[in-house]
DNA sequence: ATCATATATATGATATTCCATATATAAGTT
DNA sequence: AACTTATATATGGAATATCATATATATGAT
C-alpha cells in the first residue's frame, strides 16, 4: 500500500497531477493523448509517467504501437477519491488540457 | 483560493503531513505540542509551520507563550476532506506522533 | 517596579540534498 | 524507414536541515 507522502510528492508536480486528473476522468489515455493535451516534450510526459508507474498509481499496457496507461488495481479508494474529487473541484487549473483532450480525441477515433 | 499543485506540495514532506493530519484531527496544536508528539527540533518544525502559514492552510494565533496553530478558515472544502480523509485511513503512517501527542496533552493540562 | 533568567517561537545564513528539464540515444512496433 | 515510447546523463534551481541568533512572553528575586 502506497506510502502517504509518496502519494501527494506524486501529486505535488503539474505535468503529474494534470496527467493523473485526466487519466480518471477519462478510464485510460495514451502517452501520446497526454503529450498533446498537456502540450509538453514526449520524453517530460514519459518521464512522470515513469514515475507514476513505479509508484504503483498507474499501470501501463502496450496496446500496439500505443502504450496506455490507467489507475493502478491495487489503487487504494482514498487515493482514488482524493484523485476524483480534485478533478471535480478544480476544474479551473486544467481547463485548457482537458478543452485539447477533448479535440485530439474527436479527431482520431 | 489555493491551487492543487501548491496543496499538495505541501502534503508532499513527512512532517508538514504527519503535523497537518495532527491539526486536523485535533483542531488546534501549538509549536511545542508538535516539537514533542514528531520528536524533531523546534526550528524544523517552526519552519514548516511558517510555510503551510505563507500558502494558508494554516493559521496562526499566539495566546501567551503560545503560538496555535490551526486549518486557516479559508481553505476549501475539498482539501479539508483530503486531510481529514487521509488522517482516517493512514493511521499506520502517524500512530507513533499520535500516540506521543496524547501523552504530551494528558500530562499538561 | 525593575532586573535577570527561563521558555517558546521565528528567522538569517549556509551547506547539502533532491528534483525537473533538456538533450541525446536506444528500443520496440508497423 | 517512420513512429511511439523509454532511458541515460548532465545541469541548474529549489527544497531542506542545521546552527546561531533574535524576539516575545512569563516568572522569580530584589
Amino acid at each position: 500500500m502506497i506510502n502517504p507522502v509518496a502519494f501527494y510528492k506524486c501529486l505535488a508536480e503539474e505535468t503529474r497531477l494534470k496527467s493523473l486528473l485526466l487519466i480518471s476522468l477519462n478510464g485510460e489515455l495514451c502517452v501520446c493523448d497526454l503529450t498533446n493535451a498537456l502540450e509538453l516534450s514526449q520524453p517530460k510526459i514519459s518521464r512522470h509517467l515513469a514515475e507514476l508507474r513505479k509508484c504503483e498509481i498507474l499501470i501501463d499496457e502496450r496496446r500496439g504501437k500505443w502504450v496506455y496507461y490507467k489507475l493502478h488495481p491495487t489503487l487504494p479508494d482514498w487515493a482514488r477519491d482524493v484523485l476524483s474529487s480534485t478533478a471535480q473541484t478544480t476544474t479551473d487549473f486544467y481547463r485548457k488540457e482537458l478543452s485539447n483532450l477533448k479535440k485530439s480525441l474527436a479527431s482520431c477515433c
